[in-house]
DNA sequence: CGGTATTGCGCAATGG
DNA sequence: CCCATTGCGCAATACC
């Protein structure tokens, strides 16, 4: 079901591919911050560097505090760019973003030495670009498959510390005990025999 | 810039409604079962259940162990369908999904008193369906923060719960000692004056 | 029945 | 170039 496709930030359309087009959108969302805590060691959470402008209207992270409003709605007129679904949200703010020189339709470029900064312009209708995608969907996959079980992992590792740490303070009390008791009896013997007092200390 | 689109699994677009744009949809959610999977606390993770069929290659997971590839190219023809971008990878096959009788077009239908399934046909174009999205990507943004700030946590508490292990285990290799240390003496004095024995034990 | 909360997914940007 | 990560929106679903 989900083929998100209108986003096209970089990555331009033909003119001329099928019936119904437009053009797409984008979405800036900004990003302005992020969080940043830096906190204990790990941070695998590393959120704060995502992308650099997206969403249009602008996530507006308020204050510091949470305000999952805005973004609001693209900027553009929307809805009118593809073929059947979605109106989306996003648009294509590529060619802000871009760098200069970097907006120019792959119409005819030789495909192989094109500009600097444009990547090269790619279709997404090429196989080039559907081989790009799948293998990285596939990378995507395996990433988030891989982060499931890390943080499935540090789950149980704290259950497991946790119940460790109980045995422990519980083994530590019972040593304790043992110790005032072994204690008690040494002071004991200590005055009932005043004569053999070593230095024990 | 993202936007995805070109996703129609459910919705479909009305014909006219924008230069180019179809109609929608339902949506059955046949809820089969869900999960479960309790497991200690938290627990938060709950991977396994996951949508009940989606992408039509067929998301194949082979065996046990983790084939990312699969999914393949959509069965249809794909390209084709939509307008311009994507070719996706994804598509509709919620037809197949829909509890018999909910395949309907969305053609004439009264859209007030539809079919039980079919939620009531509702256009991306729709005011409605972009305050849906918008709630929902708002709860989306909400929700994965408050998983990143639980995942956090989740670590940090491992890390302070291994820190006090260290310290309690130091802790416990003191109190031994100091034990062991304790019954020598004892162990001595009881052999030096046998006379002053007492049932310690 | 209506909403929000979660989750898997693909996309695009970006980091190695 | 590649793959790995990450934020994002979408849709299906879970949960109230």
């Amino acid at each position: 079901m989900a083929d998100s496709s209108e986003r096209s930030p970089v990555i331009q359309e033909w003119p001329g591919s099928y019936p119904g087009q437009g053009l797409n959108s984008t979405d800036p969302s900004m990003h302005v911050s992020a969080s940043s805590m830096a906190q204990m060691e790990m941070m695998l959470g590393c959120q704060a560097q995502g992308s650099v402008l997206r969403g249009c209207g602008g996530e507006e992270r308020v204050g510091g505090q949470l305000a999952y409003l805005s973004y609001m709605q693209p900027c553009t007129g929307n809805a009118a760019s593809s073929d059947q679904h979605h109106i989306s949200t996003q648009q294509d703010f590529s060619s802000f973003l871009l760098p200069p020189g970097a907006c120019r339709l792959p119409s005819g470029g030789p495909p192989g030495a094109c500009l600097p900064v444009t990547k090269r312009t790619i279709s997404k209708n090429s196989v080039e670009y559907r081989l790009r995608r799948e293998r990285n969907n596939i990378a995507v996959r395996k990433s988030r498959d891989k982060a499931r079980r890390r943080i499935l992992l540090t789950q149980q590792r704290a259950v497991q510390l946790q119940e460790e740490n109980q045995r422990l303070q519980m083994r530590m009390g019972q040593l304790t005990q043992e110790l005032e008791t072994l204690r008690h009896v040494l002071a004991q013997r200590h005055s009932m025999q005043p004569d053999a007092g070593e230095p024990r200390c």
